[in-house]
DNA sequence: ATTTGACATAGATTTAATCTATACCCACAA
DNA sequence: TTGTGGGTATAGATTAAATCTATGTCAAAT
């Protein structure tokens, strides 16, 4: 499969008929035929079924088009990109981070970042471990920390720092006072849970799951922030990660109740497109951040050096 | 530039030679050396930084590098997929949409298809806009309602729905009973709004800057059903969609307050990819859709048949 | 049945990719 | 400096691929 024969097999797709997208293609009508066919026999499956007017797409061609739209716009993207000659990108780049690691685990590694490399614009985005890696896959941000695991075939991830998830009531919740709760007792309480598109949120719902309990979901939220505030208001109680709400248990606007037999744990990692090739600038804030972590060995064997 | 040429790119770059990377793609080393030459002329940029001992990328190598993976990878999977028989597809598909829309808009449209199709099966995956936009450039789903305006250079969108952002409170609220409010009134009060990637937050942003007002934003959130009980409980006042406070003004819990001289409006619309080919399945619903909000000819025109 | 508008096939031709052989370049060490 | 080794560039021959011209075949419409 080569470039030329998606730009024959779209051509045909939006005219309808080889003659017409060989005209389009200011080729003749059998170089669009053998090209089409030639695709056909390599992938093993016909792209279109031929009658006497015309041709039109079968399911397969119609799944293939999809594919080649894409392919032609990042090619063509990619020469656009570097022919009106800003390819380079040397004076700054994004990535992503899930809010609890931008706010607790990664200011001391960006100061530092920042104060040694001081041409060098960074740009965080802020947003949950889907859709960053989303900005990761569509080439919008260089890496991103995220809430492992997080298996995907084209990432790869480097676990960094493990979080306890706690349970944590308001300070004058009824649970306060205790020395331990059961998940029953729990179940029975009105719960603020992380969407369940969020790992925090797969993780608790696996363990109610085990044991046969349908806790009451009052509601479900993706930033912990507000998550804290509405459990200190007493709407309801939560499992939030210890990193989100130290500084509320120090203060004692929250209480942790610990849960019997129960031990959530959450991991923060790094993720990154697989065969990214990171620029020195990207590569010397990678450095520092499997430094302070003290994961640089196993940063070397993952990026293969 | 075609697929050999990125492969030889990708080759040379993770070898860091010539002579390596033409040893691993088991051709001689001038191939490597024409079919990157020739690249760098096409493109006009040079890819790599040739030394005595090896070469290096330069800057625009490594953003071409980087496109180069996204592209192969795309191309292997289309392979994969059509290589294995089961790139058909027929039997279902997946759209997205915001959340006002699948509650308030789309049932009765769904309850028909659904019974005319039963044999497809459907499936919706409801998020805010931007991300729905993601899931459509990767071929995720096929096509997605969301807030309009959303401009984007690979995404075709059509408006089908206007509707009006309100000002609302709780019913013992202080505003409950008055006629009408100023924007300077509701600077005051604790306001709970969409958080700022949102496109109904922009809106009444943007109002407020030309005021030269800046409001008291207590809590942002993105999902309407929770700031709507919020509002109820009375932690603060909001902006939202008619769409879905609807119910709740028509049994009391929540009371319209019209704001002097403002006028909130945002529309819902459908996008899709340009250049996607549905299949007859799912051209069935957009025709469903279409007529529902009498705008076939707009689609048909935008789809260019 | 015949005509017409299309796609398929064969063989010649042009074009592009690749190979062999050799020239050249740079870093490093004597 | 001057050779030497590891590495890339260039030329020309060769092979493979893409495309063209000419013609065959098929299916729908009349």
């Amino acid at each position: 499969m080569n470039l030329q024969h998606l730009r024959y097999l779209l051509a045909v797709s939006r005219t309808g008929s080889f003659t017409r997208a060989a005209a389009a293609m200011h080729v003749t009508q059998p170089t669009i035929s053998s090209g089409v066919s030639e695709l056909e026999t390599k992938l093993g499956v016909k792209l279109f079924n031929r009658g006497g007017r015309g041709v039109e797409l079968t399911m397969e061609g119609r799944s293939l088009v999809n594919y080649a739209v894409q392919i032609q716009d990042l090619v063509e993207e990619a020469s656009d990109l570097l022919s009106r000659g800003d390819g380079g990108g040397d004076e700054g780049f994004q990535f992503g981070s899930i809010d609890a690691a931008v706010i607790y685990l990664l200011p001391e590694i960006l100061r530092a970042y920042i104060a040694s490399h001081p041409d060098i614009a960074l740009s965080v985005q802020v947003a949950p471990s889907r859709y960053l890696a989303d900005d990761l896959l569509m080439n919008r941000s260089e890496f991103a920390f995220i809430t492992l695991p997080f298996e995907h075939a084209r990432l790869d991830t480097l676990s960094l720092y493990e979080d306890r998830v706690l349970l944590v009531v308001g300070s004058t919740h009824r649970f306060a006072g205790r020395r331990s709760v059961t998940l029953e007792d729990v179940a029975g309480e009105p719960l603020i849970l992380f969407h369940d598109d969020s790992v925090s949120r797969r993780i608790v719902d696996e363990k109610f799951a085990e044991a046969g309990l349908s806790p009451t979901v009052v509601m479900a939220m993706r930033s912990p922030e507000a998550m804290r505030k509405l459990v200190e208001a007493g709407v309801g109680i939560s499992f939030l990660p210890y990193l989100t709400v130290q500084d509320a248990l120090k203060s004692g606007e929250l209480k942790e109740v610990p849960v019997k037999g129960v031990n959530f744990k959450r991991e923060i990692g790094v993720a990154w497109r697989k065969g990214r090739y990171f620029g020195p600038a990207i590569e010397d804030l990678m450095a520092a951040i499997v430094e302070a972590f003290e994961k640089t060995n196993d940063y070397h064997t993952l990026r293969g050096k």
